[in-house]
DNA sequence: CTGAGGTAGTCAACTAGTTGAATAGGTGCC
DNA sequence: GGCACCTATTCAACTAGTTGACTACCTCAG
């Protein structure tokens, strides 16, 4: 059930509709989870119907009508009591490490592309991700937005995703290096 | 099928029998993916179905007997194959994230302590992987080992898992330091 | 000689996540 | 005026991953 504290904790952004919120999912302001539409509105459902977030219909022009959704007193109360429970390991999935722990069976080449692609990725993330940064620091110093600010959640997990893309960026450099080295 | 692959890949280090490749999985080299034994035991017979690995019976004195699958021909073939294929971005799904981000509305006490045990668990697989990179070398220079050693997948992928873990490392204290500043 | 813990595996039931397509109106481009 | 792409959602079918219990035999400590 951590799909459904994912989606709880996006909607502390503000009200969302599902379409809004997969946006949300993609773009994810610190990659902090990965989920499709399909689960989302799925889960919006589920949700809806435990009552702790409530939908209303609003109609648009020019644009279909949406569902937006916001957390209910219920749905703040499930999120405090999800924080205080035992937290799981996270799972690493990540094709590449098995790629490359097959590298000595497998295709070279094809390896220092996908790196390059994986490279390129990360940096593009990390990019955004700095400038994220630096809007929500608006000219302050790290400690005086950790002293000032009222919300701190955000900053907190945007610093996760951006060790979390430093250390790939790190990496991907260090693997392509190597792969020069014994290539060719 | 990805996890197909994980096994697959895992097998390039030695055959191993279903209990065994858990450990492995488990104490990960460079926790390059995860998974319970029950999905490993499944997967080898697909696995053995697809005719991508071998079994055969171990008798053993003073313990239950085992089976232990070894890679075939095919088995590599896959391997192969899948090194060219399209890599997926990583998903990243991690508790600690999403109970940062909802820390607004959570228990801080209890992330605290959450993080605690975090920077706890990194730092100790941190260890486990630079007693690892120290066999490895033993004595070379990076450059070195990179030049020349035999089989270098492990060696890479070992280098994915420490640079993860250091980002989880350097994160870690800086949630909790900022955590500190706001607290009491 | 009992019980904790390691080795080795299986079965069943469940929850989570992915893929692909369908619907239906809108905008903007060339 | 047709085609590609965006907003917004839903349905169905599938694959992957998790949980918990159960069998069985072994070793070792107290």
């Amino acid at each position: 059930m951590a799909l459904r504290h994912a989606v709880l904790a996006a909607l502390l952004d503000g009200d969302a509709s599902g379409y809004e919120l997969a946006k949300r999912f993609d773009v994810s302001v610190a990659n902090f989870w990965s989920a499709t539409p399909q689960q989302l509105y799925r889960e919006l459902e589920q949700l809806e119907r435990a009552e702790l977030i409530q939908g209303r219909v609003v109609e648009q022009e020019r644009r279909p009508n949406k569902r937006v959704f916001s957390l209910t007193a219920a749905g703040r109360a499930e999120l405090h009591a999800f924080t205080t429970e035992q937290t799981r390991p996270p799972a690493m999935r990540d094709d590449l490490l098995v790629k490359l722990r097959a590298l000595d069976v497998g295709d070279r080449e094809a390896l220092c592309e996908a790196m390059s692609a994986r490279l390129e990725l990360s940096e593009a993330k990390l990019a955004r991700y700095d400038r994220l940064h630096e809007d929500l620091l608006d000219g302050r110093s790290e400690e005086e937005y950790a002293r000032e600010a009222e919300s701190i959640g955000v900053y907190l997990t945007l610093m996760g995703g951006r060790a979390y893309e430093q250390a790939n960026v790190s990496w991907a450099r260090a693997v392509l290096r190597v792969l020069e080295l014994r290539g060719s």
